[in-house]
DNA sequence: TGTCGGAGGAGA
DNA sequence: CTCCTCCGACAC
């Protein structure tokens, strides 16, 4: 047994650039000294506790009680070994560290047992459906499924690191290959982890993992109180737990011999984390996938142009599924709403279409990217608009219940019906919302059952589950929501997929504006004719625009075509890297001037060479929340040493700026 | 980032 | 004289 002291490094979840000493003293018989990779309790400041990851242990002389004229703290508490960060998540820890420029000690909670941000919240216990089991023995793989599924399974009896994209069209089969690869592992004493974007990982998923895996499958969720997610961690580490399946943070759970990662729908931006840490899950799959030696699993319908390029330079090997199981790509009609008749948003033809799906006893699904009932209140005789106190923002006009709600802080005011700058009567909403969309829709086909799913009819808890199931089970004839319903769902009985509005996203002042819209597009296309026979109406002010016909075309090459020289001509991802630093300050005299001095700084010291300094720019939004938005836009690879300097530099502006919040963001998904 | 405590203003 | 809020210092 350990008698002598020891002297440990930790890092903090503080954004203080450097570790903290304490002290360990064995106290008897059982207590197991701390080692690297350890979690800690600690006292911190005058009432704290926070918990802490060792970095360093070295034995302490005896008598010995502060370095540095600093009196040692003893460790309050070392948490159970399920905790501790084995060499692999260590690693990723230090990567991730030095490649977002960030303390250790702000990226180690991702590793904690209790996900940061997730307070324990009490929860009723959750009724279990039972969604009908699939036989495994049915469970035969296609010819194309074999493919990565052989590729994949070789890397894995090989223990070997390997990453495959699997580029396969909506509805052909993806999941089957990710349960194949997962059950290789399984069988080989492997574990691992499936992630998909938190809101994919519907009831119905799950029961589809379960069903073949059983208890050696645990989800993790924003729905898991902390006790539950401390049993998922423990399991894990334990090697009772064999697989995770989860959203981004799901990924640093310590599944034992880990084998293969899944990101499924690779390409969404939710596996990009937007507050700190900001780190993007798909990246560090791969980073964790290399330390391990590990099969990565990259898939989607849409994929990233990161990972395209990837692919095409040999980084990733490309799988492709380009067809459906047992049915064929629904067909699209490109609507031009110019030169027809638009009643309350609907074109002659999405009417038609949609009268003869309620005749067939089938189900329409409507896609419309903006939630409430008008964008915005504006009056017609001084032409002022509502704006938010807080953001400089339309407030958007909700009915029930009705109000003026700000989508950026979710500031809210009644709603007159007169001009509050002029008192004039000509007070009008214009511009759609969801909310207008489904009672337009109880106009058009007054017996149809209508459902709407958006971030207002999903707030309560269980509410998103429970619209996506009475839909699919056919509760109703029509459904129509924002982007939520573009999501992976497999709903049978949809014969046609209309959306009202296909250009929306296109005037988005973001370089990947395009790319979304393809996405988006193609994805929510994809939602028709699962069985059966589909069809899909892009309604668009903007016919002939190319990247609505690629999607409209099922044609993603063609759509590479369009966006990769324009990429490169311009010095975007991914033939450069971006960072991006955010500047925040009440005062907007003050914010702009620390972000010019910032970008004078960065100026003389970056190789003007190989970095392209851009800005400082106001936001595109200039106001949020009440704070002035400035941003400096980074093109180039930023060296690690560049990118601590630069780190650097934010801490030293922030501490001559009171009050300002000033962040870099390392592989930005959001430029505005 | 969170917490403490000192400085200085408003009100009794 | 007390309470309160704002701001800077500091954390091992």
């Amino acid at each position: 047994m350990p008698t002598e002291s020891l002297l440990l490094e930790i890092a903090l979840p503080v954004p203080l650039a450097r570790d903290f000493s304490y002290r360990f003293t064995p106290d008897g018989s059982e207590a197991v000294p701390p080692v690297v990779g350890d979690l800690v309790v600690v006292p911190f400041g005058r009432r704290r506790r926070v918990i802490g990851l060792v970095v360093s242990v070295q034995p302490l002389a005896p008598g010995v009680t502060t370095v540095d004229g600093v009196a040692l703290k003893d460790v309050a508490e070392i948490l159970d070994p399920a905790y501790r960060l084995g060499p692999v998540r260590m690693d990723v820890a230090r990567w991730m560290a030095d490649y977002y420029a960030l303390p250790l000690g702000e990226v180690a909670p991702l590793f904690h047992p209790p996900a940061p941000g997730t307070r324990a919240r009490p929860r009723r216990s959750r009724t279990e459906r039972a969604y009908p089991d699939l036989d495994p023995a049915d469970i035969r793989p296609t010819p194309q499924q074999k493919l990565p599924i052989d590729r994949a399974v070789r890397l894995l009896s090989q223990r070997e690191y390997g990453a495959i994209l699997l580029h396969g069209v909506t509805g052909s089969g993806k999941t089957e290959v990710y349960l194949a690869v997962i059950a290789a592992a399984l069988a080989r004493g492997l574990g691992a982890i499936y992630l998909l974007p938190e809101i994919a990982l519907t009831p119905q998923t799950l029961a589809r993992i379960k069903a073949r895996f059983g208890d050696e499958v645990a989800a993790i969720h924003s729905g898991l109180s902390a006790g539950e997610r401390c049993r998922v961690h423990e399991g894990a580490a334990r090697g009772e737990i064999k697989v995770v399946v989860g959203p981004r943070s799901a990924l640093f759970a310590p599944v034992r011999e880990l084998g293969v990662i899944v990101v499924d729908e690779e390409h969404d931006s939710s596996y990009k984390q937007d507050e700190k840490p900001r780190y993007h899950a798909r990246h560090v799959a791969l980073v964790r996938g290399r330390s391990c030696g590990a099969v990565v699993i990259l898939g989607s319908a849409t994929p990233d142009l990161e990972t395209v390029v990837g692919a095409r330079e040999g980084r990733f090997d490309l799988c492709s599924l380009p067809e459906r199981q047992g049915a064929g790509l629904p067909g699209v009609q490109v609507v031009d709403m110019r030169g027809t008749t638009v009643r309350e948003g609907f074109t002659d033809e999405l009417l038609t279409a949609m009268a003869s799906q309620l005749e067939a006893g089938r189900q329409s699904l409507l896609f419309y990217n903006r939630r409430g009932f008008a964008r915005v209140m504006q009056c017609s005789d001084c032409g002022e608009a509502v704006t938010c106190p807080n953001c400089d923002i339309a407030m958007t006009l909700h009915l029930r219940p009705r109000r003026l709600l700000c989508h950026y802080c979710g500031h809210t005011q009644p709603a007159g019906q007169s001009c509050p700058d002029c008192g004039s009567n000509a007070f009008l909403p214009s511009g759609g919302g969801t909310e207008k969309v489904e009672l337009n829709l109880l106009a058009q086909f007054p017996s149809a059952r209508i459902m709407r799913l958006d971030h207002d009819t999903t707030r309560r808890r269980g509410s998103y589950h429970r619209i996506l199931t009475a839909f699919a089970n056919h509760e109703a004839d029509i459904l129509v929501g924002t982007q939520m319903v573009a999501k992976g769902h497999h709903f049978p009985q949809v014969g046609l997929v209309g959306v009202l509005a296909a250009d929306d996203g296109l005037a988005m002042p973001d370089f990947r504006a395009s790319e979304r819209t393809f996405q988006l597009l193609t994805q929510v296309a994809g939602r028709a004719g699962r069985t059966g026979p589909g069809s899909v109406i892009f309604q668009t002010w903007r016919p002939e625009d190319p990247v609505i016909l690629a999607a409209a075309a099922h044609d993603p090459e063609r759509f590479l075509a369009l966006e990769l020289p324009v990429r490169e001509a311009l010095g975007y991802p991914p033939y450069r890297r971006l960072a991006r630093i955010g500047l925040l300050g009440r005062r907007m005299a003050a914010t702009r001037e620390a972000a010019e001095a910032l970008a004078e700084a960065l100026r003389a010291q970056l190789p003007s060479r190989s970095m392209q300094i851009l800005g400082p720019a106001p936001g595109v939004f200039e106001r949020l929340q009440d704070r002035y938005r400035f941003q400096i836009l980074l093109k180039g690879d930023l060296t690690r040493k560049q990118k601590s300097w630069t780190a650097q530099c934010l801490r030293e502006l922030k501490a001559a700026y009171k009050g300002l919040d000033a962040y870099l963001d390392i592989d930005p998904v959001a430029v505005f």
